[in-house]
DNA sequence: ACCTGAGTTCCATTTAATGGAACGACTCGG
DNA sequence: CCGAGTCGTTCCATTAAATGGAACTCAGGT
């Protein structure tokens, strides 16, 4: 199946920094024949997998791929139970408030919830983080034993310094980061999973770094944390922990 | 590239009401033999374009899914500047808001913001929608010529009713309707396009009828149609008409 | 133990993907 | 107006992969 396996590398190709592609990108980032990517977006295109831009060369994502992430969302009633704490903890507060899922050594968002203060963070859902670099990240690694942890980053530099913020991370029950992936932000992040499906998930609430103080970001915490430990419950995650503040 | 057809078929299969698959759904839905549903599923699980759900024989679309809704957004100019309308609005109002585009007879929501009050309309991003039955989808279609409209539904049964619905919509400026899709939910929209690109997108905000009075109503429009006429503007939409309230 | 339904694997056959090269379209600078 | 450069598509013989019937495995149910 390597049309299928070269698909899903075009497909690749969109993640972050790249809102559309040419054959010759194509070319450039794959090192595949020219004919064959040509071939193979023209294949994509027919398949909606992939359209073009106006009339030009540029490709993006075609309308098929647009619902997907609402399916992914829709099969997971973790996803669902989170949304529904994070809506109300990001009403509640008015900052913006995120669920994520880990794939590996990243994390990315499956649903976002803007924040309704005049200064919020703006949502940056479908953008893939390093895991070890954000709140959210870290709150689904503390979830694995820190073997797994080291297998995963074993010769990465960072490991040591990760495994110490993992264990905090552990023994307070929330990820907490400031001012670290953007100047002026900071974020929260409690874990929570599903042991019936293995799927584990964040709930973050972003703000601002002036606008909240101590006292404040205890109150998200423990808004937070009421959902989760219900989710928890309710679902048997037995591995969650309860924040203490 | 009968392989990426396949994929593409089955991805199709996640379209609003189901939210994971089998092999043998696959079987029945695509009527394939087993032996190709059964390594078509591996092969895209391998890709990264299906996950099962734990370790059950549930599919659902992979990680490599989750961002392109993203990239799509991040294509478009016209999309973005919409949403900065469409969340201004949302917060405003404290209603749900959409970004909406036009695939055939069916619409889809690109991006959402979740409203603040406490009866709110929930966001149902990455539902297809029939077009000519909701004022997102009118508001896209009126953009058509009668021709187009007609070229599209013909034979449809609806086509007189629409006809008339549209150029409403065209005098108007704006899409309305009252507890159509679901009771006790209204929406406007009001569409505007790239002509640079051939893009069209909806500006929509959907509230509670029993929340809103026509003065209400006509806030809203105004407030979206200013954000729209000014997209029009900077983008050289010439066929954007500013709604008449 | 025996069935049934779901999923996977095997194998010969058919079908589609591959990549080098030739061709067409467009842009820029002279 | 021409030629060089870039980009994308098409052609064709070769090679590799998809296909589907049948046999096989692995549950859960009786």
């Amino acid at each position: 199946m390597s049309v299928l396996n070269n698909a899903a590398d075009v497909l690749r190709c969109f993640g972050n920094d790249c809102p559309d592609l040419t054959v010759s990108d194509v070319v450039r980032l794959l090192g595949m024949p020219k004919a064959n990517a040509s071939r193979l977006l023209k294949a994509m295109r027919e398949a909606n997998m992939l359209e073009t831009i106006g009339d030009s060369h540029r490709h993006r994502p075609g309308r098929l791929m647009l619902d997907l992430a609402a399916a992914y969302r829709r099969s997971s009633l973790l996803i669902g139970r989170a949304s529904e704490v994070v809506a109300e903890a990001s009403t509640t507060f008015g900052h913006t408030g995120y669920i994520s899922v880990r794939d590996g050594k990243e994390v990315t968002a499956v649903a976002d919830f803007q924040g309704t203060n005049a200064l919020r963070v703006v949502s940056n859902i479908g953008r893939r983080l390093p895991a070890h670099l954000s709140a959210t990240g870290r709150s689904l690694l503390a979830r694995l034993g820190d073997e797994a942890v080291h297998a995963l980053y074993t010769g990465h530099g960072v490991l040591a310094d990760l495994t110490e913020q993992l264990s905090k991370v552990r023994h307070q029950g929330f990820a907490y980061s400031s001012q670290e992936a953007t100047p002026g932000v900071d974020a929260i992040a409690i874990s929570v999973a599903d042991p019936r499906t293995d799927e584990a998930v964040s709930l973050c609430i972003v703000y601002p770094h002036a606008l909240v103080d101590i006292k404040g970001r205890d109150e998200m915490i423990a808004a937070l944390a009421k959902g989760a430990a219900r989710i928890a419950e309710d679902l048997g995650d037995s591995a969650f922990v309860a924040p203490r503040i």
